[in-house]
DNA sequence: TGCAAAATAGAACGATCGTTCTTTTTTCTC
DNA sequence: GAGAAAAAAGAACGATCGTTCTATTTTGCA
């Protein structure tokens, strides 16, 4: 009991151990965004990372836990790029469209890359288990706190009082679904554009007051 | 030349090989739709199919041509399903609801067994090739049916003179990529009735008469 | 009914998969 | 710097993959 207990937090000590499995990880998920959660390969994983095979599965002890490494490196991207930058816009409507308009930017950039809740979404819809269970969980926690942006924003009369917030949070998602699927499958061009005029139509219909819909209202029509 | 040649139309003829080659395209169908394209392997084809390794590869030669076969069928009863019954409707309005019913049934089931033009894209959008581009052209092919009958719609009255036609399809199919992610990866019970009620509000926004938003009218509000 | 052709089966191939085990190298600590 | 512990490499395993080759069975036509 004297001897000083060795902390598993990954705030200290950093091993040489955790660092690479880091990078492995970080690989991995460049791997898995674009060919898939499925069609990551340990060999072609190590090729990659510039290791044995041997050697990337020790950090890991089954392919299971790697997609769940994976899975959960998602997560966290996810949430530093696209939901904590939001918490700086005011609560209600602006946080909202803030929200939306990370979403959207971070699945503009995915044209090329590829996104794991979706391309895993298809994998894992069939297959249960722990990874499936951690996909629809991150992806759960994700859209619950959409639907809290569209409440607040109901509250702080932003949105008309009598709404269908899961509703307004469906046809929301499917606009980002869209997106994905149109410019990165179809490789449709005018996708982006749809989908901004989509928010906006969504917005419009959700009762928004006009100052919120148009990003910048240069001139304003005479009443 | 004075022998009768043979008709590779299926028409006729149907020889023995014709119709096992059927029959396993349609075990295909079903294993792809469940694990998807690239988790359909020859040897859990044959298995089901109740036949060796090479004898069901001896009727493709390639299992890329195996993919395909399966994208071709998916195709024709995609059509047979969705696209043909709704040609009996009414040009304009009433073919375009009644198309998005189709398409909207469909997935509907599809929520237990796979729709292979949304499992396929995500599987394929990131590897060219032959089974890729059947795929999209299948889904574009659709897709422009749809526009067409959005189109279609607005020339005859039913929608507004100057909406966005492509804008509209795209916030339809939106509504039902949301329908299948919600509802066969999510399993989100209320999926179904927010996209009916998401169409409802498309139809409201582009302008669509009353009498075709609500399906059965049995009361009508006086003016 | 007989015979050629088509259809199916069977065995084997090289490759890759995830995983296990053993050995070597590197890292950390006293 | 020595010695223990952790990390990485290397080799091998059984299984499955798509594919090829040859043998066997079944089919269709004269």
């Amino acid at each position: 009991m004297s001897n000083p207990k060795p902390v598993d937090s990954d705030q200290r000590a950093a091993h040489k151990g955790q660092q690479t499995k880091a990078a492995i990880v970080e690989a991995a998920l460049g791997l898995a965004t674009q060919i898939g959660l499925e069609g990551l390969s340990i060999g072609a994983l190590a090729e990659v990372a510039r290791m044995s095979k041997s050697g990337v599965f020790a950090h890991f002890g089954s392919r299971e836990e790697l997609q769940l490494s994976v899975v959960r490196a998602y997560h966290e991207r996810f949430e530093a790029e696209v939901f904590y930058p939001a918490i700086d816009a005011p609560r209600g409507l602006p946080r909202l469209v803030a929200l939306f308009n990370n979403w959207t930017k971070r699945t503009t950039t995915e044209i090329d890359s590829g996104c794991l809740y979706i391309s895993g979404a298809a994998e894992f819809d069939d297959r249960p288990g722990p990874v499936r269970d951690a996909l629809a969980s991150s992806v759960n926690t994700w859209l619950a706190a959409m639907l809290r942006a569209v409440m607040q924003a109901k509250e702080e009369g932003h949105l008309e009082a009598d709404i269908d917030a899961p509703q307004m949070v469906f046809e929301i998602h499917g606009l980002i679904l869209a997106l994905h699927y149109e410019a990165r499958f179809l490789k449709t061009s005018q996708s982006l554009t749809h989908t901004a005029k989509g928010f906006e139509n969504i917005l419009k219909r959700y009762g928004a007051s006009e100052m919120f819909t148009k990003p910048k209202p240069v001139t304003l029509k005479p009443v």
